[in-house]
DNA sequence: GCGATCACG
DNA sequence: ACGTACGTGATCGCT
């Protein structure tokens, strides 16, 4: 229940300032920030929860200048210079609160703090209870026995709210809250530039109010005040106290006057909260909606068919359209499908007695080889349901692909982002309709919200698509979306189908081989410890080394020190027990995560099916889950036996073919650098030949030493240099990291232009793209923020070149699969590694296969340096690296 | 659910 | 002055 004669006052641009500065950076999908928004409205849900308070109203500063200014022209109190990112969430924050129906009170000439101090002392007078809440302590002046100042502080563990009534305040700072303007006066305030008494400060200035009662009665007794220095610096400076203290005074008797009645609380979440939240993506404020079930309201005619027959009519009727469709399903099994072809009405096919999963893939497989365009959204995990054959794949639009394009930088591209992002159509999510339950209940459950949210995929997709295709072609990626990422899609869904064997015993001997050394490490450490504990929680293991052993600790985490390979690595030579630490981490690792991970993904095909991601990475490469196959261990000898148990089947062996070095050659292209490309023509080792150009040695004289430098300089010029990283990857100083990093430059001019290029273009267009079009937006390039715009810059220069790369082993995945079938060969294109292309090879097609491989890859882009191909057989992943 | 750590390119 | 190398995913401990 609400009291009520309460009511909850907000400072509106402190509680933004606050959640801005608390809250680490957050864009929705557009790239809107919206991280002072958000804290905004969690400190308020708080105090609301816990006040049940019965009106709200929040005060903003305007930006026209206040009295104050006009008495004291330095003066700065009002709307201090804000970052952009901060500055465009004001607007965002204040619509959100009218659509909640909450007053925002402004008032030309005067700040919040005078009109929050107005209004608090109406409603005292009233006889309400009044809460202010503010993160600034200058509002403590107003706090009485009804007024109660509430000042939010972020914990580690979430949100805290210190309170101070009057006598609150006089336990805290020893004044009571009207002499904590006169305080004020004297020691000045250097945010809101307030001058004050030059010479006394905080202590100094509560201890003569304390004494004098207020800033006039220290004057009147200004000679009484010891020591010297303060009585002489009241003296001569009264004056400005005086302005100050005018200055610091919250006008309390403002020309502001709150329509009560407007800022009674009746119901915060309306539709129209309810619809921004969703715009900007505040996924757990959205539970404070009403979740009743959810009915189509988009007007679309959701029709359930059960029945072949009627079915029949209905594919007839769709025959030769564009259409869209979607299939619902869980694991493995198909619940019904979607499908649209006239806007406004969606079909759901229910799989059940009358309708099997056979019918209803023979008839979708037959639409889309007669559909001109035939749209859905995550089409790889759909493709089981269907067969496909090669000349109907070109029908097919999968949303999530196209969107992934336009923006890759989003999470998930999921049915309401793709209506709310193409369609301005704002949609419940899937959480707010379904709940958590999965497909299949709520089918059972929720039959409603269970069928709106299978049959929008329907009219989303069949409009989307058009809006997509534009959208595709004005970022000109349309040959990218259709030549490239399209065809993909169907070559993972076949590795993936596929899939690979790997020796569960093999695999299982591997672990408990390592469980041996595990626990003797284990013993080991605990002994040299003098105690048991958990090696593996950075926490305990901090504690033991840096405090109970003493060790110098290096860097330290956000919470506690770090015990890091890096660090550890330079302890490990003193001591023991670090190298021991370091030892078994490696082996606990890989039991974990390799021995029994892997282990837990073998099928009854004793073949593990990991799924490849097309819609995940940033930069256009793949990346690989359930299980995670492209990091699979090979740096560390006893890592990469756990490659031995990845096989090819009987009479198969594997044919492992990476390119050499793809970046830099991408890097060597698009610079066009005469010395790099020059490099690369008479060319076998290129960190070598990097070595002796910038170290200024002839080529047999490179030192490993030299040549290791050159090659962490390579890495670091593709991954965007700054000597700060090159340094810490060589572990030398900053300025022979710039030193190295200007010799570079200096030998590959047409490096740094290109660089340079890149980033200037970037800052200009706002994203970057590849050689084939695609396309990197990077909002950090705008950041006010250094960290943020460096690591913007970075990227701007990463991103081409990775993308590229990844571009290219996509071309060459599709020919070497192209290949592969023209040739009618058995083989198979099974991983892919980012450089790596793996193919079960069967025995007699080992000649083919590596001709293919070797001349696929390395036509799949004429770029002006040749693209190299190392290639290795074997009988297991192992021996064919 | 998040931070620390570590496996890969 | 700011405080870092680019791109990923899995596991663990801990709140």
């Amino acid at each position: 229940m609400s009291e009520k004669n309460k009511i909850v006052l907000i400072d509106g641009h402190s509680i933004l300032n606050r959640a801005f500065y608390g809250i680490p950076a957050l864009t929705n999908s557009q790239g809107l920030h919206t991280n002072a928004v958000y804290g905004f409205l969690n400190i308020m849900f708080k105090v609301l929860d816990e006040e049940k308070a019965e009106y709200l109203a929040v005060a903003f500063d305007l930006k026209a200048p206040t009295f104050r200014h006009k008495m004291y022209k330095e003066y700065k109190g009002t709307r201090k210079p804000m970052p952009q990112e901060l500055h465009e969430q004001v607007p965002v924050m204040k619509e959100m609160l009218q659509s909640m129906g909450v007053p925002v009170m402004e008032l030309e000439g005067f700040e919040a703090d005078d009109i929050l101090g107005t209004v608090a002392n109406q409603m005292q007078q009233e006889g309400m209870q009044v809460s202010i809440i503010s993160g600034d302590r200058d509002l403590l002046q107003l706090a009485t026995d009804q007024i109660q100042i509430r000042i939010p502080k972020t914990k580690a563990g979430g949100t805290e709210i210190e309170n101070y009534f009057a006598r609150d305040v006089q336990e805290r700072y020893q004044v009571t809250p009207k002499q904590f303007i006169d305080v004020k006066a004297l020691m000045g305030d250097a945010s809101d530039n307030i001058p004050g008494v030059p010479g006394i400060g905080e202590k100094t200035a509560t201890k003569l109010i304390v004494k004098y009662g207020s800033l006039k009665d220290a004057y009147e007794h200004v000679e009484e005040i010891t020591p010297a220095k303060p009585r002489e610096a009241l003296k001569n400076h009264y004056d400005l106290a005086q302005m100050s203290w005018k200055l610091a005074k919250i006008d309390i008797h403002a020309p502001y006057v709150l329509d009560k009645d407007k800022a009674r609380i009746e119901n915060l979440y309306t539709k129209e909260a309810r619809d921004l939240c969703r715009k900007l993506e505040f996924k757990n404020l959205l539970g404070r909606f009403e979740t009743e079930e959810k009915e189509n309201t988009e007007n679309v005619r959701y029709q359930i068919i059960s029945e072949c027959e009627e079915a029949d009519k209905i594919f007839d009727a769709a025959s030769g359209k564009k259409a869209a469709f979607w299939i619902a399903r869980e694991g493995g099994e198909m619940l019904g499908a979607a499908l649209c072809f006239s806007p406004g009405e969606v079909w759901y096919f229910r799989r059940g007695e009358d309708m099997s999963g056979e019918y209803m893939k023979e008839r979708f497989s037959a639409l889309a080889a007669g559909s001109p365009l035939f749209a859905t959204l995550h089409l790889k995990e759909q493709l089981g349901f269907l067969e496909v054959n090669e000349s109907s794949r070109e029908h097919f639009f999968d949303g999530a692909v196209a969107a992934y394009l336009l923006n890759p930088l989003k999470d998930y591209y999921g049915c309401d982002d793709i209506a709310r992002e193409y369609l301005d159509r704002i949609l419940p999510a899937r959480s707010e309709l379904l709940g958590k339950e999965s497909l299949k209940e709520a089918e059972r459950n929720k039959e409603a919200s269970y069928l709106e949210y299978v049959c929008r995929h329907g009219w989303v997709m069949l409009e989307a698509c058009e809006v997509m295709k534009e959208r595709l072609e004005d970022f000109g990626m349309t040959r990218l979306f259709e030549e490239i990422e399209m065809p993909l899609l169907f070559t993972l869904y076949e590795m993936e189908k596929e899939g690979i064997a790997v020796e569960a015993e093999q695999l299982k001997a591997y672990g408990e081989q390592l469980s041996g050394r595990i626990e003797e490490l284990e013993n080991a450490i605990w002994e040299a410890a003098g105690e048991q504990f958990n090696i593996n929680s950075p926490k305990q293991l901090g504690v033991i080394l840096f405090e109970k052993l003493q060790l110098p600790h290096g860097k330290k985490t956000k919470t506690g020190y770090s015990t890091a390979a890096d660090v550890l690595e330079r302890l490990a030579p003193d001591y023991p027990i670090v190298s021991q630490i370091l030892e078994y981490r490696q082996l606990a690792k890989l039991k974990s995560t390799y021995a029994e991970g892997l282990a837990a993904y073998i099928s009854p095909d004793g073949r593990i099916h990991g799924t490849f991601n097309q819609t995940v990475t940033a930069t256009g490469r793949l990346s690989s889950t359930e299980p995670n196959l492209q990091n699979i261990p090979i740096r560390m000898e006893l890592g990469r036996l756990i490659r031995k148990v990845f096989v090819p089947r009987p009479g198969y062996i594997f044919a492992d073919a990476d390119y050499s070095q793809i970046e830099l050659r991408v890097l060597a292209h698009f610079s066009d650098d005469e010395n790099l490309l020059q490099a690369y023509q008479d060319a076998q080792d290129i960190h070598r030949i990097t070595a002796s150009q910038v170290f200024h040695v002839p080529q047999d004289q490179v030192t490993p030493l030299l040549r290791r430098n050159a090659k962490a300089v390579n890495f670091g010029i593709v991954y965007g240099i700054s000597s700060f990283g090159l340094s810490q990857d060589l572990s030398i100083t900053r300025k022979e990291a710039q030193e190295y990093i200007e010799q570079y430059f200096k030998t590959y001019p047409g490096v740094k232009r290109f660089l340079d290029q890149t980033v200037e273009d970037a800052k200009r267009d706002g994203y970057v793209t590849t050689l084939y079009g695609r396309r990197r937006p990077v909002p950090e390039l705008k950041s006010s923020n250094f960290m943020q715009r460096s690591f913007g810059e970075r990227v701007a220069m990463n991103s081409p070149i990775q993308g590229t790369a990844a571009d290219i082993i996509k071309i060459a995945m599709l020919r070497v699969s192209k290949a592969l079938k023209e040739r009618n060969l058995k083989s198979k294109l099974i991983l892919q590694v980012h450089d790596e292309l793996l193919v079960e090879t069967a025995l007699e097609e080992e000649e083919e296969v590596k001709q293919i491989l070797r001349e696929e890859m390395q036509n799949a882009a004429s770029l002006k340096v040749k693209l190299e191909v190392d290639l290795h057989t074997g009988m297991n992943w192992y021996e064919a690296k």
